[in-house]
DNA sequence: CTGGCGCCTATTTTT
DNA sequence: TAGGCGCCAG
């Protein structure tokens, strides 16, 4: 396949900064592939000084693939295809001792920094869930915007702002203390060093000739600030991104780095991407049509070639329960005539929640099913203990690791002793480990406990030495002989079964650990410490071949649909109150709702099915929703509605037309 | 392993 | 209100 006019001046801009604004199915993905392989084959650019960053693993590895099979395994090598994270946490490893950190460093996850937070504000919060999340976003937030602790207490700020900047600072002790980043620091960190060393700062630069940023409307503020100082005066990058599919502005996306692009690079050159070859031209114009009720930055206008296609069909059923039935009927029915396979229809929704009854009721039909999202391999006990057992191993300060695995198996350091220890790490400010290796620990515990934590300290410390130094893998497989945790997991699961799943799992993870450790033709082996970082950035194949090619309905979340196509697609539950959900329309925030349903509408290859209900239970009391208002703003010669008056529905798009223009002024007026 | 009781929570989630 | 989950007893 050709590209087309607007793909090949993509591919062959190189001699600025170049913003390519892809709309949904116009095939950046091509765009994206095709240029690193013109700049390492045109434009004599090694692979290895050409950076590409996405924003999830699984984007990474498809491109990764993708240039693999466009330009050939030889001149790829080296190429360097990550996601934000990943590439943080590279200049983190080359440069730690600029950033203040030791060799060895751990990545707290968020269960960690969440279990970190509860303990330093026990007396405080108490254990208090919902301001706990609050505090954890709050840092989290200050960190993508670039502020530091000792800034923010220099502002004006409320008592409760002061009170959660302390825990901000003492948050950050802690994970300096512990040697721990969390994730925001593997952009933060990085972020904060270029800016503030300029021999580091070059020396990146010369290392990253050219920069390529995937999805770049859902950057925010360090992650952009870090492309600016990666890229330089030289300004030699390019970013694709559609400012329609932002649909993580609560997670911190910035999607005015679009316009602050254009400030910072007055040299931008703008190349649109509008032909669609994904769906047929009646959803595209639907989309255009509902998406023309935001405000743009830059018009963009999608076109197709593929037909006009059928009339997009709006289900009206009478309750939950109805609105499932009426799916998978409408399914089958439309399976049977066409001969299609399951695995071409998608079931999109708002709430994880909503999956349920799609589920029971596909599950009770036989209709094999997938809904994505959860993944819950690393959340199983026995994974996390050894990932635990890792983590302490290349790490000793890891306080968290070292709770979970001290006394597991059991090891006769019960919770007495360990609160002990912890008021002693405490009192030095140490981590538990250094505590517990401490010359005057004989002064808090004594007798067997003492024992039992040298003994335990010592065997950790040998067993990181053989694992850091002879064989990995096989340093780890008698570990967990050492500790006869196989024998502890049979005595201490409920069944021998469960215990047999756990071993399998563990299994799992040493299939993936010893691929990492060995390398491939694509990946370079891995040392323990990096092999340990990227399992806990879930940076790992996955279950790629276990459903991949599966014959099955795909139900999953609006935002988890982003990216994907399917030439058959539910979109349930279009009320007001679920989309546009209920806390948007409070927030006056229905902008990002309506990219929302332009995503959804946009993953449709052929045909587009909405669905609403009359009635819903909701908080136990039964409701009547209205239709969503997204629906009255389709071009309603393109909809059909089901049994539906059409009075009635004439009747109500005035009401709405009127709503949404009131609305969208509000929101242009608000905004400016 | 199972059933029952009580508690919690109802928007999206990656790294 | 209902469903999910953890915990405990049998």
């Amino acid at each position: 396949m050709k590209l087309n006019d607007g793909q090949n001046q993509a591919v062959n801009y190189i001699s600025g900064p170049c913003l390519v604004l892809a709309g949904a199915g116009s095939g950046k993905t091509r765009v994206i592939t095709n240029k690193i392989a013109y700049l390492v084959r045109e434009c004599g650019i090694p692979a290895r000084q050409i950076a590409a960053v996405t924003f999830t693993n699984k984007a990474a590895r498809e491109m990764k693939e993708r240039v693999g099979q466009t330009l050939g395994k030889k001149e790829a090598r080296g190429l360097k295809v990550s996601t934000f994270h990943t590439m943080g946490l590279s200049i983190i490893k080359s440069e730690f001792r600029s950033i203040g950190i030791k060799a060895g460093f751990s990545l707290f996850d968020d269960k960690d920094t969440f279990s970190l937070l509860k303990d330093l504000t026990e007396e405080t919060l108490d254990g208090d869930k919902e301001q706990l999340f609050l505090l954890q976003s709050c840092i989290s937030n200050w960190k993508n915007d670039l502020i530091l602790p000792e800034q923010l207490q220099k502002q004006a700020l409320s008592p409760g702002e002061v009170e959660f900047a302390k825990f901000y600072l003492d948050y950050q002790t802690h994970l300096r203390a512990y040697n721990a980043l969390d994730f925001d620091d593997l952009i933060l960190m990085p972020t904060l060093l270029l800016k503030s060393n300029e021999t580091v700062r070059t020396k990146w630069q010369n290392k990253i000739k050219y920069l390529l940023v995937d999805e770049y409307q859902d950057t925010n503020t360090s992650q952009y600030e870090l492309v600016r100082l990666l890229v330089g005066e030289r300004a030699r990058f390019t970013v694709v991104g559609d400012d329609d599919q932002s649909i993580y502005s609560w997670r911190g996306a910035r999607p005015q780095n679009l316009v602050l692009l254009k400030e910072d690079f007055p040299a931008l050159k703008l190349i649109k991407l509008e032909q669609n070859y994904r769906s047929s031209g009646r959803i595209l114009h639907c989309a255009n049509i509902l998406i023309q009720n935001n405000p743009h930055v830059f018009e963009k206008k999608l076109f197709s070639e593929l037909g006009y296609g059928e009339t997009l069909k709006i289900i009206i059923a009478k309750n939950e329960e109805h609105e499932a039935e009426r799916v998978v009927a409408e399914l089958l029915a439309h399976k049977f005539m066409k001969n299609t396979q399951y695995k071409d229809y998608a079931v999109l929704y708002r709430g994880n929640h909503q999956s349920r009854l799609f589920e029971k009721l596909l599950m009770s039909n036989r209709i094999p099913y997938k809904i994505s999202g959860g993944m819950s391999f690393f959340g199983r006990a026995e994974v996390k203990d050894i990932m635990a057992y890792l983590r302490l191993l290349v790490n000793q300060d890891d306080d968290n690791a070292l709770l979970r695995v001290i006394n597991t198996p059991t090891r006769g350091i019960g919770r007495v002793t360990l609160e002990k220890l912890g008021s002693f790490a405490n009192q030095l400010g140490c981590s538990i480990f250094e505590a517990a290796c401490h010359p005057q620990l004989h002064s808090v515990i004594t007798g067997k406990a003492q024992q039992h934590i040298s003994h335990f300290t010592r065997w950790i410390v040998e067993l990181s030495d053989n694992a850091t130094r002879g064989d990995g893998i096989s340093a780890i497989r008698d570990m967990i002989k050492a500790m006869q945790y196989e024998e502890w997991l049979y005595e201490s699961s409920t069944s021998p079964k469960a215990a047999e799943m756990a071993m399998a799992n563990i299994s799992t993870l040493f299939g993936w650990i010893s691929d990492m450790l060995e390398g491939n033709e694509l990946d370079p082996p891995m040392t323990l410490q990096e092999v340990v970082n990227r399992l806990i950035l879930r940076d790992m194949m996955e279950r790629s071949e276990e459903e991949e090619g599966a014959d099955q309905v795909q139900l999953m979340t609006l935002h988890a649909s982003k990216g994907l196509e399917f030439p058959y697609v539910f979109m349930v539950g279009m009320e007001e109150g679920l989309l546009p959900h209920q806390s948007s329309i409070d927030e006056n925030n229905i902008e990002e709702e309506r990219r929302l349903t332009y995503v959804g509408i946009t993953r449709a290859q052929q045909e587009l099915f909405f669905t609403l209900c009359k009635e819903r239970r909701q908080y136990g009391e039964v409701i009547q929703p209205e239709p969503s208002r997204f629906l009255y703003e389709l071009p309603q010669d393109d909809v059909e509605w089901e049994h539906k008056k059409v009075k009635d529905s004439a009747e109500v798009r005035q009401q709405k037309g009127k709503t949404g223009i009131a609305n969208l002024r509000n929101i242009l007026s608000s905004g400016k």
